[in-house]
DNA sequence: GTCATTTATCATGC
DNA sequence: GCATGATAAATGAC
């Protein structure tokens, strides 16, 4: 459930931008979103658990892993810090007030 | 307590409900009256959140979805938008 | 790095 | 069956 195009050895795909080589109709296209599979996102859950902040070696060894770029788990990681932030507003928010405890 | 408390937060985040006929109405009404910039700033989003009785999170949703479900059907809105506009154009005049 | 956002996808309501 | 709110990848400002 994952053939993740782009990623891992088959640089050819992503072309980021063709910025050079005339190409006028230069579309910039934007990477499409791809959901991560499963495993994908057990093994950034994983890490995750144990440093919220990833060193760049760690980093390149899991996208390797799991057939993404570095860009892509670096970027997994900050959205991921995001979402640990919000579920604490949100938990906080939830839970004060409330009668019990 | 604490396990009820626990799974009840965790419910309440997965189920989605609809906001109720007034929120959406003040949404709409600020959406379609700043549709040059429909980009509420942190304190208008919280004035629209106290005001609807909702997060700001879900504001800053609301508005996000909205942007880009408009953007991408402007036509299918068009009936929508008329509405507001003369809404607003009543409460100018009074 | 954070963080608001864009976009597609998911899950639910009706 | 789509409308709608929330979440997951991806970008860009700063």
């Amino acid at each position: 459930e994952n053939t993740n195009p782009g990623s891992s050895a088959s640089s050819s795909s992503v072309t980021k931008e063709g910025s050079k080589s005339g190409n006028p109709s230069a579309p910039r296209t934007r990477k499409k979103r791809c959901p991560y599979s499963k495993f994908q996102i057990r093994e950034l859950e994983r890490e995750f658990f144990f440093n919220v902040y990833i060193n760049k070696e760690k980093r390149l060894q899991l996208s390797r892993m799991l057939n993404l770029t570095d860009r892509q788990v670096k970027i997994w990681f900050q959205n991921r810090r995001m979402k640990e932030k919000k579920l604490s507003r949100d938990r906080l928010q939830y839970f004060s007030g409330n009668p019990l405890l | 307590a604490v396990m009820i408390l626990r799974s009840r937060f965790l419910d309440a985040r997965r189920k989605r409900r609809n906001f109720n006929k007034q929120a959406t109405e003040i949404l709409n009404e600020y959406f379609y009256s700043h549709l040059s910039n429909p980009y509420p700033s942190e304190e208008a989003k919280e004035e629209l959140a106290k005001k609807c009785g909702i997060t700001v999170s879900q504001v800053s949703n609301w508005f996000g979805n909205k942007r880009i479900r408009y953007k991408k059907n402007i036509g299918k809105f068009q009936e929508e938008a008329n509405i507001y506009a003369a809404k607003t154009a009543v409460t100018a005049t009074n």
